[in-house]
DNA sequence: GATCCGGATTGACGTATATCAACACTGTGC
DNA sequence: GCACAGTGTTGATATACGTCAATCCGGATC
């Protein structure tokens, strides 16, 4: 069964709300099936589960703040986190939206820095958290963990610069349309499709640099448009190539 | 002499235009005090130079485009390289600017995807180009490399981090601002000091997310509130603690 | 049902920043 | 000295977006 909650990676297959398994899984189980931790031997997932603690967290807990130290990494079994930025007066920008079999905080565990960004739960959540002691000593280990490791950081600077570009020389329209069609592949006939939304409006449109205001505006000129139909969170796309070709 | 290259590694002592080293240096010596590579022995240095090449490449040389495939990373030897994004309309957004001992390329090396970005000389320059099998071999026998590695994109990750948070959540002349004040300490003392642009205005507003044309008149709101004086590429800031509160 | 609440929408308005176009400066080659 | 190219400035105008404030809607709660 840790299979059912490890392998929900895409965040377009996140649940809304919390589901807790009808078994509870072992942190163990749960370690294994990690992308980073697949493909290590048995005894290197002892260790690592030896530094990792369990967290529930409730809708609303804060993780970290900004400022915080970092003493290791975080990975969601289950619930939804929030990472943002805050300014001094208040307000905040999303910067990434997390579910389940998803990890974050793995940089700042390499720097001698604290955390830049927040993390809160949104919804009910429970998470692990891996001490950064036994991450380093895995890596003096086990090489192929370096590797993966190296390989997840890689991965997440790709998106955060795709995110760079996306806010730079885009159109508050262009993200909203590329964020809708993100997990599609280019040239997929599909013409239907849809879509769930992964937070309220407010969240994705801050995660996507928009207001909500703003954002609401936008899909209704998509609406307008006949390109999608919005039924709360829930995004029909009735054709996808016009989408991608819209305001292009 | 290697040292007199290797070390001018920060920005702002990034020369303007290329200076040939009296003497030409051994890319060993080069690659030897690399920050990523300083404290490994003589050894593993071979070895990475075996699977190093030099580029000498003339003002203007496009290193790769976007869309490329990666087959390792760069090191800048002497000059400077813009790492820009490219519209489909020829717009362009400069990402950074890279001068002498900084390296490049290191992320999309561990993935299987091509250059999101371009790169290009600004002035005539010579770089290191490091084959990604040696540097793949090295993580599997040097841990430390791989921590180095590690904690050089994390590094790079933590830039990007604060960049997006620049564009996001900053107007354009608190980007000019922290941009002056960037290796400033937070309490130094020093009422004046002076910053040289590394590149053209219109680079560098790029580099900020601003047109040539809004830079300048950010520049001149400050050289009006009596904040800075602009000769060419140098600015010189006549009160650090009025310039960094200056509308913040 | 009445109330309340968070989330979402809608409208009127303001503004930071881009765009377009003209021009000024500075050095370089002839 | 003159032409010229690269760079930077300045002004007029446009616009994509944010801000503020007034609802509105659907679901809990009593």
């Amino acid at each position: 069964m840790a299979l059912i909650i490890g392998t929900a990676a895409t965040p377009s297959a996140m649940q809304t709300d919390a589901i807790m398994p009808a078994r509870p899984i072992s942190p163990r189980d749960f370690l294994a099936n990690l992308p980073l931790l697949r493909q290590l031997d048995s005894s290197d997932i002892e260790r690592i589960a030896a530094g990792t603690s369990e967290i529930v967290a409730p809708r609303g807990t804060v993780l970290f703040h900004r400022g915080d130290p970092c003493r290791g990494f975080h990975t969601v079994v289950y619930g939804q986190v929030k990472l943002a930025l805050q300014t001094p007066q208040g307000g905040e920008k999303v910067i990434e939206l997390m579910g389940p079999g998803q990890s974050f905080g793995e940089a700042v565990m390499f720097l001698d820095k604290p955390y830049m960004v927040c993390a809160e739960t949104l919804t009910d959540s429970m998470l692990l958290h891996v001490d950064k002691e036994v991450v380093f000593s895995e890596i003096d280990r086990e090489p192929r963990f370096a590797r993966r490791m190296l390989a997840g950081l890689s991965l997440r600077l790709h998106h955060l610069i795709a995110d760079l570009e996306a806010m730079s020389l885009r159109s508050g329209m262009q993200r909203v349309i590329t964020y809708l069609l993100r997990d599609e592949p280019y040239d997929g006939e599909a013409g239907v499709m849809s879509v769930t939304l992964p937070a309220p409006k407010g969240i994705v449109a801050s995660r996507l640099n928009l207001t909500q205001e703003h954002f609401s505006r936008l899909l209704h000129e998509l609406i307008e448009a006949r390109l999608i139909e919005v039924h709360k969170r829930e995004i029909r796309i009735t054709d996808v190539a016009k989408l991608r070709a819209y305001k292009a």
